[in-house]
DNA sequence: GCTTTAATGTTCGTATACTAACAATTTAAA
DNA sequence: TTTAAATTGTTAGTATACGAACATTAAAGC
């Protein structure tokens, strides 16, 4: 009898064939890729934060936290940063004394093509490893499980 | 002229199709489910590292990172959280003066059958939207980008 | 109208995740 | 063998990510 410590545990667990420690893994790569690309050491969440802004023109911190899948407080630093850094400008909401108006400044407007760019470059890379048809199933199999 | 704003970036970029982001909105659903199934409140995090000292034995403390794909300093973190918890022992390896021997406790050896259980639960809850082929083609598209 | 409920943004606490720098120790090179 | 280089573990700083609690304001229910 070699194994001594299965006999309880007759299904073995072999971490490698997880899917959440492979997001991890994958998750971990795409995070090398995009800093080395980023302009502006720009990180993946305040780049998603600032494409959805770009995509919708304006919104509160909140909706845009719901946009970007981030919760409140999350949000709320990455806003921060971004407005700390000069690429989006705050106003109060007229129409509601609890929201903040969060619009894109001009020079988040200026770059935006280059960051566009950047974004496209960065999902090449990481999606190197697989065919055009591979690329396109990954992506549907991943919305699936989201 | 109905779209002023497009004349430098013809290319539409759509950030819910780009890999990064739905890998994030991936894992993140994977950590909930994680979340509401796990013993003692374990992250997914710790939970590798346990995984990996229970198929390896014992190993030091930066040699364990590296199997799990942490850095030095997160893989500390996570050490210390698992001791203070009882999880695992800890003693100098006589071989190696910098080295710390990491290895199971009692407690963490008694519970392992449930927590393989409970991994194999989260596996499958997180695959469950997938069949079996099409779970068996994200693995391996996932393990290619990694 | 008034009260209850909901939404918005803030703050605190904890846990990854990574960079950079550092001291102690070990290994490799000269 | 003595110096140089690499490894181990630690610490500080920044950035997600989430739960929980909170005050302010708005919307719903009566």
């Amino acid at each position: 009898m070699s194994d001594t410590s299965s006999q309880t545990s007759q299904k073995s667990y072999k971490l490698d064939e997880q899917v959440g420690y492979i997001l991890r893994l994958a998750s971990q790569r795409h995070s090398s890729i995009f800093q080395s690309h980023t302009l502006n050491k720009l990180t993946p969440t305040q780049y998603s934060a600032l494409a959805r802004i770009a995509e919708i023109g304006h919104c509160s911190q909140n909706h845009l936290g719901r946009l970007t899948s981030m919760d409140v407080a999350t949000i709320k630093g990455v806003v921060d940063r971004l407005h700390k850094r000069g690429l989006v400008t705050l106003k109060p909401d007229p129409n509601d004394r609890r929201r903040t108006l969060i619009t894109l400044s001009e020079l988040a407007r200026e770059q935006l093509d280059d960051l566009y760019k950047m974004g496209h470059t960065i999902t090449e890379k990481t999606l190197a490893p697989l065919s055009a048809s591979e690329q396109q199933q990954l992506l549907k199999l991943l919305v699936k499980i989201t």
